[in-house]
DNA sequence: TTGTAGGCGTTATCAA
DNA sequence: TTGATAACGCCTACAA
């Protein structure tokens, strides 16, 4: 049994042409609101598009144009944490919002494992999408590799160290965490540790010198534990960690909310209290700062706005204009609730 | 300045079959594996095709073909939500699983105003995709309606209460409210009440009436209250709503584990010990749950699995087998953790 | 088993 | 300002 047996063929330009007495060439032009109509018969035209009820043939037209009108969002996460991360799902959203709007189409690609990697990649060579976003690429990331070979317009939000001549969008995070480490400080804490994560991207290693910045002479390589990923579970160990090493800890910086989620429970396991015996700081300003107890003093990221700038350079380099390789960097703040 | 100038142009069927000194027809015939190809064909081919470095045109395929090789993965919920659901992100993925194996591509359509209703509804009517997967439908949804109307392929995740003659695949609500609260019952409460959610949805109504099925004779209309989302905030209201009414309530489902935490958290703020003075119960062991204080005990939903029988589901449909209207209930479990 | 060729619906070029 | 026409790259009858 065929599928759409029971469903009309749908209108084409001609349709279109035919019902307005014009040509297809004109309604054409219509379409794709070019100069040189006449007022006349664009109204023509447009009636007869509302009469036939017609909607332009997208393979006809990528066919034709050599573009996709698609533009990839690449999301290079476990499972888990693609789960697990709110900001990945405010970047989704702020680039779809600014993607939509200029007619594009946003294709969501999650890499999670090489034959994924290979699959994507060979996407990208077949003009699958005429051009990508790539949030949380590692150093040597395979797929950022591809990206800058097949030459395809391209934006990282946050960029792998080893990368250049793509454009990137991010926030500070070496200032961030100096600036919310110091009101750490500020709150007279003199032993402060850090349970830092995700050391082979940019925004791993620059919270963790942003923390030895603020610290200064005060900074003590032994109250540092790092653990491969952003989770619940990496704050967890971290604080079991750091508590063995340190138990008259005062004062830690998480580098994600998650992590503090996870040292905080671990506080709480070691009847220590928080704020009193120990301040906590995080980083995102997620879902789960607010779920914390006590609520989590931590730096908001403009993740939405990040996914809408990404969107921006990629139809910027689409349009012509735009300086590959520069960087832009949005402002974040500091929010003090109630854990430090 | 030319955005690929630099780039080759991508070599087609033509070179390949100029490579391997064969007919772009037995070209093709090796590209979609089809039958009556010699091997010595078969071989030269896939020669040629490896040194011109060939990969099939999208566009064309799409236009000769008149299908779009995509699924449309539709999300009809507000932001805020979308970012706080963990089951959205796991069905994303299982659905993209299954679909990428079967060289389909994901296309996510969220939903989030009208305007975007309209243009989605536009999407589908214009073959953007070549079936649609639709989660979280409510009652009267516009976009539900589009599609039964339009005759697309299609499945629900859940399914709204007015719409049949599309298949859906979801869990037994009813019978895994029914079973966490006769368990909770087991547990010694007398007086339970339940925070109800999203009753515009056959999930939410369907838990409702699970609930009231266990408690029987003992039921009381007085101790449910109900809010329209699944949310954190839910749970809160709610459970000082019910505080309000019943001070000596001894026991709680929440329809949701967002808003378990939510009722979790005002419970302490009263002063009330969990699971001693009152009993909790959420539904979906989201990453919630773990995170809950004290660890909450639920019921486990299969959101994986979920994602990858929808898109089976549409995937059937597409190949003309399968019998449209049917609903697939997947299996659900309690997981039995610290909160009763 | 292989080759040939027409056409999917658009857009762009050129001529009128 | 408008109309005619030639591709875009692929698939698939049909012929050989």
């Amino acid at each position: 049994m065929s599928i759409d047996g029971s469903r009309p063929r749908r209108a084409t330009i001609h349709d279109v042409a035919a019902e307005a007495g014009m040509s297809r060439g004109t309604v054409s032009r219509v379409i794709n609101a070019e100069p040189y109509v006449s007022d006349d018969a664009r109204i023509a035209v447009e009636a007869a598009i509302a009469k036939v009820g017609y909607v332009r043939n997208t393979a006809a037209r990528n066919l034709r144009s050599q573009r996709s009108h698609a533009i990839g969002l690449i999301v290079h996460e476990p499972h888990s944490l693609f789960l697990e991360d709110p900001n990945i799902g405010a970047i989704l959203l702020g680039t779809n919002a600014v993607l939509s709007q200029s007619d594009y189409q946003l294709v969501s690609l999650v890499i999670d494992s090489d034959r994924d990697s290979d699959r994507v990649a060979e996407y990208l060579r077949g003009g699958f999408v005429d051009g990508v976003i790539i949030i949380s690429a590692r150093a040597g990331d395979p797929i950022a590799r591809a990206v800058e070979k097949i030459g395809i317009p391209a934006a990282f939000v946050g960029h792998p160290p080893d990368i250049s001549g793509i454009p990137f969008v991010g926030i500070d995070n070496f200032a961030a965490a100096r600036a919310i480490t110091e009101r750490l400080i500020g709150t007279h804490r003199t032993k402060i540790g850090m349970i830092a994560s995700a050391l082979d991207r940019d925004s791993g290693q620059d919270r963790l010198s942003g923390f030895r910045s603020a610290l200064g002479d005060a900074f003590d390589p032994h109250l540092v534990v790092d653990f491969p990923l952003y989770a619940y579970s990496s704050g967890v160990d971290g604080m079991r960690e750091l508590l063995a090493r340190a138990p008259d800890l005062d004062g830690v910086f998480a580098a994600s909310d998650s992590i503090a989620a996870g040292a905080l429970d671990v506080l709480r396991e070691s009847n220590r209290r928080v704020p009193e015996d120990v301040g906590v700081v995080g980083f995102d300003d997620s879902a789960w700062a607010l779920r914390c107890r006590p609520a989590l003093s931590t730096v908001r990221q403009p993740a939405d706005a990040l996914g809408r700038m990404a969107a921006q350079r990629v139809l910027a380099q689409l349009r012509g204009d735009d300086t590959p390789g520069e960087g832009t960097l949005l402002e974040t703040s500091i929010v003090w609730r109630d854990s430090a």
